[in-house]
Formats: structure tokens, sequence, C-alpha cells
RNA sequence: UGGGGCGUCGCCAAGUGGUAAGGCACUGGGUUUUGAUCCCAGCAUUCCCAGGUUCGAAUCCUGGCGCCCCAGCCA
């Protein structure tokens, strides 16, 4: 897939950014990812990756990566690091414009200073608990905490104090003085800073015990990086005017305009943060990058590749209606990119045996295959043919079910790449269970069709002396729920206990002895592979990426392979 | 009858008063040594509903209905 950023659709961003650089509001623009470090990036995260630097690309401005560290009780430098490298790999670079909101610190202790200065800002004595009983309900007004109109001198010692860690946690709050009649909550003196002793940041270790709100953080961090856009989701709606009234109170140098848009819903999928960290705090996954993560790092180790997750992103567009994607266009995208770019290679899934009677016993041949059906530049490789073969035992049926075009006692199919054979004999054991084929292969059939008729089925094999064994997961989806919602169970009970099975007797041709851990492959009609890129070296790994498009029933969702 | 949003094809999504783009999915047909890819064709007389304004409305007005978000010293 084209290394070219994805080009986000969103019309009615793009139109409120038309029109700002039209009425001269902005000469530039300049966006902005914030992530808040307290876990990996998923594919959520993606479009709101794609939308800000693929905006800022558009418009030839600029997109800063921002780390929203402003609660450090659950953030670490693990996530950091990780967020860091899921961006660059997804494709973007944010040059020397990496910040933390924890840099501004001092900065915003200043301004929070300002606005108690202007009779903005109170100190407010308030327990937690009295705080929610003084804020009112969604119907009914607040009252105004007993604290709010404390003099502007004592508010400065007291916030002085504050810093200073002469009060234990939740004693003292700094609140904004608005409204608490407000009908909108986030109004009703919303808390700008509050107390965090003990706790180690991340950046700035030890050095704070007074932490400030993301309320208040966030306008304030978008100003002093110039910010013109702030793109965010619809959740955050209410927050705007509380945005808007931290900027217009305080002397910063920009303004920065909030513009929300509504988040991704893929289809069975988990998207929320407390879900995924509890899938891997108790072990229910490898970790962060298990391939049935929706995380970035997961589909990276599940094959998807940067280019299908723009892509991804660019087809389903960002407008502020809510939405539930289904996983087809996911997958639609991943195909698109691996059916241009992955080569492709033959792997037996479910190995039966198959014996060529009319090949002689020590005869192996070398056929030279291509790498890709169309593209030449992909080159080709040897696959060694010899008497004795692996196909799959799918690929062969006693009883053929309507439609079915492949091999059947007496019947013709085309092994690719190779012969035409013919099924003479079919060897059961005691069980009654097929274990092995006779078969006659058309000689004359090599990279040309037989005379006088037509052969419609074309299976994949593996030579059974040179093949090599591998180990195969099949992921049938991402972790989730049905949707919607999930009836107030354990979103543990929704998870699908089929979505990983490993293939330990499968069988793959010996090109792919050497195969690099990261390296996606097409297995022909199977799907799209990739060699496990965390796999130990003494195993060959594949973790299924996607299935290929079938319209005859391969691969349907729920079906289950033996 | 607290406030803020959103409702266009099964799923995304254009459309901003001039007679419903596109993608995914799906359905036919063609090519094919992958039941894939590729190609070609089809797929909303109708835009949550009901009135109204207008020569003309998905777009404007009025009234309903439905869904989502907000009562963390989380983000």
């Amino acid at each position: 897939m084209s290394d070219k950023p994805a080009t986000p659709r969103t019309h009615f961003i793009r139109q409120i950014i038309e029109q700002d650089l039209a009425t001269g509001r902005h000469q530039r623009i300049a966006t902005r990812f914030p992530p808040e470090p307290n876990g990996y990036l998923h594919i959520g995260h993606a479009k709101s990756i794609v939308l800000n630097f693929g905006l800022a690309e558009d418009f030839g401005g600029t997109c800063n990566l921002r780390f929203d560290d402003t609660n450090p009780h659950k953030e670490n430098v693990e996530f950091v690091e990780s967020i860091k490298a899921d961006v660059r790999w997804l494709g973007y670079d944010w040059g020397d414009r990496i910040y933390f909101a924890s840099d501004y610190f001092e900065r915003l202790y200043g301004f929070a200073v300002e606005l108690i200065g202007k009779g903005l800002a109170y100190v407010c004595e308030l327990t937690a608990d009295q705080t929610r009983e003084y804020r009112g309900t969604l119907t009914e007004p607040g009252r105004d905490s007993p604290y709010r109109d404390r003099p502007i001198d004592e508010n400065l010692e007291l916030f002085r104090r504050m810093r200073a860690g002469e009060f234990p946690d939740g004693a003292r709050t700094l609140r904004a003085k608005i409204d608490m009649a407000s009908p909108n909550i986030n109004l009703r003196d919303p808390v700008l800073y509050r107390i965090r002793h003990g706790v180690i940041h991340h950046q700035t270790g030890s050095e704070w015990c007074l932490y400030p709100t993301y309320d208040y953080t966030h306008p304030i961090s978008d100003a002093l990086e110039g910010i013109t856009h702030s793109l965010c989701t619809l959740e955050f709606e209410d927050h705007r005017p509380l945005y808007d009234w931290c900027i217009a109170h305080v002397s910063v140098p920009s303004r920065p305009r909030q513009i929300e848009f509504s988040r991704l819903n893929l289809e069975f999928t988990v998207m929320s943060k407390r879900l995924l960290t509890q899938l891997v705090e108790e072990g229910l996954v490898e970790g962060w990058d298990d391939p049935r993560m929706p995380t970035i790092a997961g589909l990276r180790r599940r094959g998807f590749t940067a280019g299908s997750i723009r892509e991804f992103c660019a087809r389903i567009g960002v407008t502020k209606a809510d939405n539930l994607v289904e996983m087809g266009l996911l997958e639609s995208a991943i195909r698109d990119d691996l059916d241009a770019n992955a080569p492709r290679a033959m792997a037996v899934l479910r190995p039966l045996k198959v014996v060529i009677e009319n090949y002689p016993d020590e005869q192996v041949e070398s056929i030279n295959v291509g790498n890709h059906p169309k593209l030449e530049s992909m080159g080709t490789r040897i696959v060694p043919f010899g008497r004795e073969l692996y196909i799959d035992s799918d690929d062969f049926a006693e009883v053929p079910p309507r439609g079915f075009k492949r091999l059947i006692p007496g019947g013709e199919v085309r092994l690719r790449n190779a012969y035409v054979i013919r099924c003479n004999d079919v060897i059961k054991n005691g069980a009654g269970e097929v274990v092995e084929l006779r078969c006659s292969a058309d000689l004359d059939t090599l990279g040309k069709n037989p005379e006088g008729r037509k052969v419609k089925g074309v299976v994949h094999w593996v030579s059974a002396a040179r093949g090599v064994p591998a180990e195969i997961r099949l992921y049938d989806r991402l972790f989730g729920v049905p949707q919607p919602g999930n009836g107030g169970r354990d979103f543990r009970d929704d998870i699908n206990p089929d979505s990983l099975r490993t293939l330990t007797r499968c069988v793959v041709e010996p090109s792919l002895a050497s195969a690099q851990p990261g390296e996606c492959f097409q297995f022909e009609r199977e799907g799209y592979f990739i060699v496990d890129p965390v796999t130990t070296p003494q195993r060959l790994v594949f973790n299924r990426t996607v299935t290929l498009k079938d319209t005859w029933g391969k691969g349907q969702p729920g079906r289950i392979e033996g």
C-alpha cells in the first residue's frame, strides 16, 4: 500500500478550517494528538492520529504529539514509549514537536495564580463527597461552596501552601468560580487542581504534589503550543464552554478552537481502555500486543500494515454521528493491501497425504513458481514436487457438498502451480477416517491445460518429504462483545473462546523455512499469514491476519476447523 | 418542559433550496492454474415522522419521535 498518508474524509472539519483560513482567523493550522500515557494505543486512537496528522499535512500545517500526563496515578514510561513507537509505525512524524502537559506545570501554576488574582478561582475545603452534594444534580442547581468568597489574598496564600505540601490529599482543591446554577454541570465551579502526595510522576518525579485537571490543562496547553484546531471526541462537547473560559481568562498567546467528532465504534470490539487494561492485567491475553487485541501493537503483530490502518481510517470518515463500523471495512482495507503486496506461498493447514502413483519414487522436480500472480517484479521461487505430497483435508470430499469444485473420488483437480491429478483410491484407517489418497497425475499439464476437458478446482499442496512443519494460529476476530451493548454482563463472558485456535500439524513449503519474523504471505486460499514477530526462532509460527474473501463457505464466521 | 449532541441504502458517508456522490457489503455476468484478484452491470422516486413555506425542500420553518453524552478531586 502507498506510503502516502491517507487523507481523512471529514467534510465538516475541513469546512471549519477553510473558513478560518479564509477569514484570516488563522494563517496556518496546527493540530495535536494528545494521548494520556495510561495504556497502549488502539484502533480508535488511530482514527484520531490519522485525522490530526492527516489534516495538518493536507493544509501544510503541523501536528504535535503531546502527552496529557496530568494524572500520574495510571501513567508510566512504558506507555509513553509504546505510544511514540505506534505513532511512528503508523507513519507519522512529529519532528521535534513532542510535548508533555507536565512541561507546563510551572506555567499552569502561574496562570492559576492569575485566575485567583482576578477573583476567578478559589481554594475550596469541601471533601469529595461534599463537593458532589453541593454540585446538585442534572435537574437541580448546585449550591455555592462556603469557601467561594474567600478573599483573594487568602486564596493566594492557601494555594501556595497547597503546592508546598502542607495539606493532605483531598483536603483542598482549587476551583474555578463560574456558576453553581449553570445547567451545564461542567461549569459548576469545576476543580482545577487537586492534591496527590506520594505518587512518582513519570516525568516530574516527586517535584509536585499538586496536579492540574484535564479541563484546566488542555486548553492552556493547546494555547501555549499555538494549536489552532483542537480536535477531540464528542463527550467533551459539554466541556467546550469551560475550555473557552480558561483561555478567555488567562494570559495565553493564542485562541485555539475545540472541535468535536464522534469516536470509532468497531463491531465486536472492546475499545474501552479500562477493559483492555483488565484483559492484560488478568492475563486473559498475552499482553497489549496479543494479536486478538484491537491495539495498534496487536494489529501489527496480527499482520495489519500501517497503510491499511490509515486507509481504513480514511474510508470511515469523521463526522459527529454515532457509528458502529462493520469489521468488513477493516478487513477490506487489509486485503486490498496484502493482495497487492504479499508474496504467495503454499501451506497445508490440515495435512492429508496424497501419493502420485505414476510418479517415480525417487524423483524430485523443482518447479519454478511466481511469487505473485500479477507482479513479475516479485520474482519466482523453487517449489519441490515429488511422489508424496500433502493437500488440505478440506480440499477433498468423499461425499462432496453441493457445488464442491475440488477433489472427489474419481475426480480431477489442479495442483496449484503443478499438475492435474485424479483420485483413484481412498485409503482409510480402522476408524473409517480418510488417511491417504492414491492419485495419478496427468504429466502433460504442467503449465498448460489438459486436452479436451476442463478442470475447475485448484488446490495447494506441499511436498511430504521437503515440507517444513509449522504452527499456525487462527484468530477469528478481535476480542469483543456483541453489539450494541452487552446487557450489563461482564464483558469477559462475551469473549469468543474460539477466537484463537492453534493448528500444530501444518506443513509449509520449504522456501518459508527462512522466512523472517514479520514477513507476511498469502497461503493461497487460506488467507494472509504473518510470521509471528515475537515468537521464538526455534519454531515457525504464523498468525493469520485475515482470510480471503470467500463466496463459497470456507472461512465463514463460526466455522470451526478440525 | 436540566443541559449538550446526533438521526441520508444492511454499515460508513457526500449533499448546505434545484430535482439523492462514493466506499464497504450484497446480487448478476465476464476473465482466471488462488471459489481470491481484476473487469462490467445492478443496488435509496427517497433522506426519523407529521405538517408548513416555495415553481421546487434531504436541505428553510413548526411540532413530534428515536438514539448518544454529562452529576470523577479520570481523561
